[in-house]
DNA sequence: TTTCATGCAAAATGTTTGCACACGA
DNA sequence: TCGTGTGCAAACATTTTGCATGAAA
């Protein structure tokens, strides 16, 4: 398979702890250990997460009730606001993915599994230039997602429905 | 202007009140007063809406408490199911638009004064198929919007900005 | 020792559901 | 009549908030 579409890690001045430090430490925010276990955790992986997941594997890692939810939606909200993280809306639900270090890209979503698929297309940026000076818009971001079936649901779904062909 | 990327109303056979009649008979549903009024109001004017904003159009033109909320939840999600309304997802929030009798489009999307822009992209759709064929995905259709500050929004901030700036 | 952050419980938001009654076919 | 639709109230899921306490700087 042709890796047109894939992601390529970027390399970064800084790690994202340090710059969290940063970020904290020029808004006047202090570093907590609620703030580092979950920044730590964040990144751990490079994978897409949701609230709730956050706070189990917290939970799983460093025990039962060592930061509670609304800290965890707090701190959230500060990523993101401090550029490490991105959100994205997946079913009404925030979801999060690591923005910090990884280039622009955009998500193939599954309907079946749920699996997000990320992907990259250079030239959406210029069809996105033409449609904003079209409509005299100041872009600030887009989001696209591309809804549908995975190869693996889709075989599935096939087999699937292949044997109730035969009934 | 040009009208490059503007939309054009598509000719239907069939009003929608009538398309919704057949939907609900070929399933053995039944055409009641609530779902009449909903559809009428729904069809009076082409314009973005969420179920509170129904909720007050419905109360406004036929009285208080005509339409129960469930009702217009419920409803909503018939429209949608019936291929009459087209659902996206704005800060968290479900907002509907006529789908039937109008073209494919995607939305541009006021950070400030909240306002959905539509537009027409025919390219995005080589450019779909190119990344689903890449990921062997089988591709249902896709949601694009395009965040920023409109014309009006974006003069007003940089008038803002320049009046502070003399400060 | 002064703020700022946290945890708790409760509220807020947007949407869905169980159930008894109403009503369309 | 029969079974589907409705309204009500309550449940729901996710996220946010007020406030007293706890801990960074």
């Amino acid at each position: 398979m042709s890796d047109k579409f894939s992601l390529t890690e970027v390399h970064v001045a800084q790690q994202p702890r340090d710059r969290f430090e940063e970020y904290l430490q020029s808004r006047g925010m202090r570093s907590t250990r609620q703030r580092r276990l979950i920044v730590e955790q964040v990144f751990r992986q490079h994978n897409h997460f949701d609230a709730e997941d956050l706070i189990d594997e917290l939970t799983r890692t460093v025990g039962r009730r060592q930061v509670s939810r609304p800290t965890v939606y707090r701190t959230l909200t500060e990523l993101v606001e401090a550029g490490l993280l991105r959100r994205l809306e997946i079913k009404g639900r925030g979801v999060f993915e690591h923005d910090y270090g990884y280039p622009q890209h955009d998500h193939l979503h599954c309907q079946q599994c749920n699996k997000l698929i990320e992907f990259q297309m250079s030239e959406l940026q210029a069809l996105r230039e033409a449609v904003a000076r079209e409509n005299d818009f100041l872009v600030q971001g887009h989001r696209l997602i591309i809804t549908g079936l995975c190869s693996e649901c889709h075989r599935k779904s096939r087999r699937r429905k292949s044997r109730l062909d035969l009934v």
